[in-house]
RNA sequence: GGGUCGUUAGCUCAACUGGCAGAGCAGCUGACUCUUAAUCAGCGGGUUGUAGGUUCGAGUCCUACACGACCCA
């Protein structure tokens, strides 16, 4: 790190920023008084021509200086504001006194500038300075301002540098926040109430993943991250609210990939009186009309797909489906020939270390054989509907189909966007459904959920007939801005300290 | 968890079958009143991820480890 080369330069910014302050400047001012930005002045001079100027038009920019040309007794700078660049002029006839001090200016600086518009004879529009001061200096030489910064963990452990770098990043960031702010405001139209619930909790439920665990002093208890919103939410459908969500963080103890990350963004709503198709209706329609207003279209490109959101998407059945793709001409679900059709499909293949496919547990079975044949070649968004009971321990029985619930899951690219129920409110049958958990738990799958008895108390008092729903907001992001990796979307993924 | 690849100056990258570790950008000095990857002249900057090993000699070969990327599960 204090490699000599970084550390001449450091000492030769510090002393750049000592003879700023001798020539009168402050080093760190208190606050700049922007009167525009770089977009608004490129906008509002969009027309003109080389040799146009707008003397009358008194303007302050300030920004990052990302290029010095110094020719002389005339020096042209990029400044980087939030909204992009603009190219300031400064020149010594205009400047006096205060023009020597423009050398001591270092790339990565922030500087404010004061002057009007013009256009410069090549057709760039350009700040013709009148005044101008150092806001910062940048103590540290910014990466190649030609090749930027490319290599990718740089650029995720010092997301400071790769924004600075890379505008296109800022604006997967900007449409992340966008997309965030569209979901509120639609969520807040239908009625929805924005919530927040326990990230410490006794008893970590609502899906099946491992926790983290942590640990409280003053109680002298261990707790869990949540691993989801689900059980809390609920609560308060039980305790009167009609329609409520979150969206927070989720905590997964498991491992990271182009679409997982140990922490990530989950939306969860619940909704009285509906059930998994009018909560498929509000999924199909908000995602709709969010990537029409965030891109202009319901086609969205994605890493070489055209992905069609235009209501309405395909509805496929899970266990047909997965028949379909496997070639199974029996119902999946009949145990003893399934497990005959995957010894001799798949004999030996496992799919983690431990046991051969067809010896796994009946679930993980379905579920792997799912995760094999059918998510992967559901590119264009889909519903996949109707799941089986025996992966699904808080949705509800289906009205009319034995062995399986009413649920869905909305998926792209390979990609589970998210998941949806009836939700169970059946306090008896969820008791039932908890203690199969609580048999895998003794089994030793640790991602089998406790039994969560609070919970189980509350479902007591009567939850009315409830939707629920979690929708993955990384993988909508990412979506969006054509991230091929959820570290794309993600501020600061998670990485193994240096 | 497995496989493949990578780690060389602040950044982006070179360095043939083992033979003096280089370039561009950034930096320093100087010139330059419309440049824009500014240009021109000159100069400095390295424990080649870490620890061992083989060798007269290792950025290069071997072993282990660290971190990462991609693919697979």
């Amino acid at each position: 790190m204090s490699q000599k080369s970084l550390q001449e330069q450091r000492e030769q910014r510090l002393r750049n920023q000592r003879s700023l302050v001798e020539r009168g400047f402050e080093a760190h001012p208190y606050a700049f008084r922007a009167t525009t930005t770089a977009a608004a002045l490129h906008e509002a001079h969009s027309a003109g021509k080389p040799g146009d100027a707008w003397p009358e038009d008194d303007v302050v920019v300030a920004g990052r200086a990302m290029t010095v040309r110094v020719m002389g007794k005339v020096t042209f700078a990029t400044l980087r504001d939030a909204s992009g660049d603009i190219q300031v002029y400064l020149q010594r006839d205009r400047l006096g006194d205060s023009y020597p001090a423009v050398k001591k200016v270092d790339l990565g600086d922030w500087l404010e500038v004061r002057g009007h518009p013009f256009v410069t004879n090549t057709g760039e529009l350009t700040v013709d300075a009148a005044k101008w001061r150092p806001l910062v200096k940048s103590l540290r030489p910014l990466p190649d301002k030609y090749h930027g910064l490319t290599d990718k963990e740089s650029r995720y452990r010092q997301r400071h540098l790769d924004l600075m770098l890379n505008p296109e990043v800022r604006r997967t960031f900007e449409l992340r926040s966008r997309a965030i702010a569209f979901i509120r405001r639609h969520l807040d139209e239908l009625g929805f109430l924005e919530v927040e619930t326990p990230v410490l909790q006794a008893v970590p439920g609502g899906a099946e993943a491992r926790p983290f665990v942590t640990h409280h002093n003053a109680l002298d208890h261990d707790f869990h991250l949540r691993i989801s919103l689900e059980l809390y939410l609920k609560r308060l459908i039980v305790g009167g609210f009609d329609a409520v969500y979150e969206i927070g963080r989720n905590f997964r103890n498991e491992g990271i990939s182009f679409k997982h990350n140990p922490e990530y963004t989950m939306l969860e709503l619940y909704w009285a009186g509906k059930d998994y198709l009018d909560v498929l209706a509000l999924v199909e329609d908000m995602y709709a009309q969010l990537v029409g207003e965030l891109t202009g279209s319901l086609v969205l490109p994605y890493q070489g797909h055209q992905l069609d959101f235009t209501p309405p998407w395909p509805r496929v059945d899970y266990t047909g489906e997965l028949a379909a793709r496997a070639g199974i001409d029996f119902d999946v679900l009949d145990e003893p020939r399934l497990r005959a059709w995957v010894a001799e499909r798949h004999p030996g293949s496992s799919t983690s270390q431990t046991q051969p496919l067809c010896e796994q547990p009946m679930h993980q079975l379905v579920a792997k054989l799912y995760d094999i044949y059918v998510e992967p070649a559901l590119v264009q968004p889909t519903f996949v509907m109707d799941h089986p009971r025996l992966i699904s321990p808080l949705a509800k029985q289906h009205r009319s189909r034995q062995g399986l619930v009413e649920r869905f899951e909305p998926v792209a690219v390979g990609m589970e966007l998210g998941n949806a129920f009836s939700e169970l409110n059946d306090p008896i049958d969820q008791r039932r459904r908890f203690e199969e958990q609580a048999e895998r738990r003794a089994a030793g799958d640790e991602e089998a959920q406790p039994i969560d008895e609070d919970f189980l108390v509350a479902l007591e008092y009567g939850m009315p007939p409830t939707g629920g729903l979690g929708l993955g907001i990384d993988r909508l992001a990412m979506l969006l801005a054509d991230a091929p990796s959820i570290r794309d979307v993600i501020l600061f993924p998670l990485l193994r300290p240096e």
